[in-house]
DNA sequence: GCTTAACCTGAAGTGAGTTCAAATCAGGAA
DNA sequence: TTCCTGATTTGAACTCACTTCAGGTTAAGC
């Protein structure tokens, strides 16, 4: 449950997972804004100005998750693409992907979502502005993946030709318009909104 | 120009209108959060205790623009759809309306998108709370009338039948997305966005 | 010209996020 | 064991926006 938090090397008594854990929570279940760092602190069992040990401010701590989530939706992309033919496969495997996370997945992904205007300004410190830049490589890769998706589609005539970097641009808008309103115990499961954002899919690049 | 954003009943003197149209500029283009609600007094020529004849707050300010560009994309839409058939004529007539906007209009728009969660969480005073209600409303009715727009379609057999509402929310993530990523000025133009669009809905709704 | 409400202001208050200087703790070297 | 070192933690103080307060100024309309 934690241990997909730890990053890099990490001190054996560090409470850098148990932050992100409990940031991820609040952030998003009750928004970035809406949560104070302080009550973090309260949460891991700490001060809050130990919390400056392990980010830098909260905003870095924010733009940590954004990564974390990036990062992992990539590989995971990857993973399930990889050598996978037709491309309308590969393109129903990528969507299946997307839905298949945990709950807590489900809150990074509302996090990511509400936050990625973060990413187009420069921050002020150094730390911060290292990994906003992390964060948009990220995002540019994840692009890259889906156009190169519908790329091959099309070439291989599986889709119709069409501009595929606006196709992508749609595609993504799609997939991730969903954690906009998806609520775990809601009306609709992530298998329906898989089978739903597929079907659409499918169809939008289509003929 | 400042006209428009005179809203109920103004004194002669009042700079309210001058307010919105400053804070909708910073807002768009700085980032709401970015701007700090002492330099929108500044522009206007005011202190920044004045500001609050005006609104409650900052947020208040928000939640006002996002009311207003909610109102008026709800009127414009019920304009150009009204008594058009067939229905894939009036999907086109709204999504034509939808990019048919002014620089002004882009930013709101672009504020919006941003700031739609804002919406979902109680806000602490009585008059933002009313506010928040307002937009609250509009963006049902909104929902509502993509969701008509689509039922008569799919019963007038001009759309295969799929559920509404699954359907409307689709089509207008797809139509909002576009404000993370357009600029004026950029690769893409607002009719080079209004076809790419107008497109993807028609398939996405198609059979 | 006077009244009244609209409009405005400087000074002070608030609170979340942050910095600082210093203390504690745990694991490895001597 | 004892000492050393870096990781970890802390309380107190600071900063900066946003906001409130208590009262002053202005102009529209009778």
């Amino acid at each position: 449950m934690v241990q997909t938090l730890l990053p890099e090397t990490e001190g054996p008594r560090s409470k850098r997972a148990l932050i992100l854990a409990a940031a991820i929570e609040s952030f998003g279940k009750d928004g970035y804004e809406h949560t104070k760092w302080a009550k973090i602190a309260d949460e891991v069992g700490i001060g809050q100005t130990a919390l400056y040990h392990y980010f830098e401010s909260k905003a870095h701590c924010l733009l940590t998750i954004m990564s974390l989530e990036l990062s992992r939706s990539l590989e995971r992309f990857r993973e399930v693409t990889a050598d996978v033919t037709p491309a309308d496969k590969a393109l129903e495997a990528a969507i299946a992907a997307a839905y298949d996370v945990t709950p807590r997945e489900v809150l990074q992904m509302r996090i990511l979502q509400s936050h990625m205007d973060l990413l187009a300004t420069p921050r002020p410190s150094e730390r911060e502005e290292a990994e906003r830049q992390r964060a948009r490589g990220l995002v540019r890769e994840i692009e890259q993946e889906w156009t190169g998706l519908l790329a091959r589609g099309m070439k291989a005539k599986d889709f119709p030709k069409r501009d595929p970097h606006a196709m992508a641009t749609l595609v993504l808008a799609l997939v991730v318009s969903v954690w906009r309103w998806y609520r775990p115990g809601g009306p609709m499961t992530l298998d329906d909104v898989r089978e739903l954002i597929s079907g659409a899919c499918l169809r939008l690049v289509g003929p």
